[in-house]
DNA sequence: GATGAATGAGTGTTCATTCAT
DNA sequence: CATGAATGAACACTCATTCAT
């Protein structure tokens, strides 16, 4: 016979999962403990005993995902930084994009919510890192801009393709080519001349 | 005669400024209209005098930044789906988007907040137009991403680039010219074949 | 015809009363500002309109008695330590206990709850000041003592007397000629000299 | 055979002594049983094993002072009310507020938050008794002033000494002096009269 | 054009307390 | 002896909004 559990075992995954689902669906601001607890079937102070505060529920979301971006850098920085190795930043940035596709909506929808919390702040700040790490030390503004541009083609691209025919691994196989080709773009032709 | 008002200026747009600020500073959730208010040294009746509610001061902001656009996609639908028409229309965004930075930065950040509002779904329509517009109705999967990319580099990178070194004007000029390659790397080559 | 008062005039001086009323029926932390509220049949919120904070009404009633004991203390200062003079700061203390013996005995009931507030430990500061001023800058700690307990007679006094029976003022003025005694038996004997 | 245990100490004893703390530190109100337990290193519930409520530490903390009180008052009823016995009666009550100091502080500083609970009902009869025992029966109005007034220069002379200069062994013995004075004053003069 | 006074519905948070394990 | 998980009731406070003047 199966526990009736009465007392559940795995609550703060629950309220987390539940958590992010609805600052999906109403954005963080809009979502109140109330709604959260109550999807939940237990109270508001249940929450409180898993979580120092509402905006701790939003911190601990962002736990693994900030280790997979620290990791990332961190292997790039160990790399030179040939064609070669940003091909393959961008794919493996593809990579934790889709892990954590939800995750990254959340924090683009909600950036004005979210600023003064560390999520936000070290998110830009990585983001910040891997521009660096994408472009070429000596390109010049347009040789810049192209990296960045590759580099908001796969992060920004996973959101405006929702719509799109085909199935999500195809298309991000395809936002990931046109990066390349950009990137691409970049080495074939003297940098800054139009092609 | 001219007019003897030694009222200052037009309060309604002095409302409008002091708004769009202040939403910029802490988000639109967080800006209370006591906030506004005695930013202008005025009260919150008074605000009441001018704008039915506060999701009626963001309407008013969108405004012309809504015809405008709806301008740009009229003309694009009255011309020929060529390269020189899209790298024109990337051009004209790029025209719009200056003009307006604050606005869409607003929109931009406060999307979760601004979500179940008219200018919001208003401007994912337009997004949208300016997208089908963009692309070769005939093109393939990474055709339709090329587009989309160069859409955004135009979009997004107004963002990006606020702390590169360089003035806006010539930021704004090298991010056209980025997208503009892209585009025409989808003319150059076999499409959906890497460079 | 009388008004209906739809709109008071007087909710700042209502809201005043009732409070210290319930706060001295109940406790300052055991009262809130719901049962306020209910007692003046106005919501909560209106209680915000007039006051920042719950402690804020608390600051708001101790505005008065503040410039009281200030003016007691400034006029003790100008003055010469004689024992005249320091009757006299008894019988006017008296005075200012008598008119305020509601806020007294709040201040007195109340010190955990009050004790981070400015009341609280500006009212330290002035019994401290008067403790100064009752005493013989030149007496041991016996005549110090003294002083003190004259003091503490005309301060404690009128919470002991409450169910004493004769009149307040007649209990009021008992007070005074004890405390009298007390201060001229520091001075009738040699200080320190048990009679 | 020694006990083995190698528990700290008493836990009960502990939470009492630690709750005692907290509550000089913030007051009763504003000590929850969270704070203790976490001061002790144990959880809330812990707590609950050894006290029925938040209200029965507080009752336990009481239970050996009222005993003392209680001996000291059935001490004086037996005998007869001359000065001799009403200064003893003083002495000892001094003791025991020596000895049971920040309880009493505990008390006088939280008067409105103890109302309703037994050990202030309890200690407000018990002062009356000793204020009665400390009269002549046939004293005039004065003279009921005058022994409460010295009853109040023990009692609340040890809250305004603490930061007079001299060891507090030296500032009991000069308080109870001049209680000692003030009643003997008392017994000097004709009864009323002033000096 | 604008204000002073107020409301109703909500918010995040804290607390003393309970109880199965 | 003690804990982990949870509850129900409350609390101070804020907000967008209303309306008579």
């Amino acid at each position: 016979m199966a526990k009736t559990q009465t007392r559940r075992k795995d609550t703060r995954q629950r309220i987390q999962d539940t958590a992010l689902e609805l600052f999906l669906e109403h954005g963080y601001e809009k979502t109140s403990l109330r709604e959260i607890a109550e999807r939940l079937d237990v109270t508001k102070a249940a929450l409180y005993y898993h979580f120092k505060t509402k905006e701790d529920i939003v911190l601990s979301l962002f736990d693994r995902l900030g280790t997979s971006l620290d990791e990332l850098i961190e292997w790039a920085e160990g790399e030179s930084r040939t064609l070669e190795i940003r091909r393959a930043l961008l794919s493996r940035l593809n990579g934790v994009l889709t892990d954590n596709a939800s995750l990254f909506r959340f924090l683009q929808e909600n950036q004005a919510a979210l600023r003064d919390m560390r999520p936000a702040s070290d998110f830009r700040d990585r983001m910040k890192s891997l521009g660096g790490l994408m472009a070429d030390p000596e390109a010049d503004m347009i040789g810049r801009i192209r990296s960045i541009s590759a580099l908001f083609t796969v992060y920004f691209g996973g959101f405006a393709l929702t719509d799109m025919e085909g199935t999500m691994k195809e298309k991000r196989a395809a936002l990931l080519q046109v990066a390349d080709e950009i990137l691409t773009a970049a080495h074939d032709q003297e940098p800054g001349e139009p092609a």
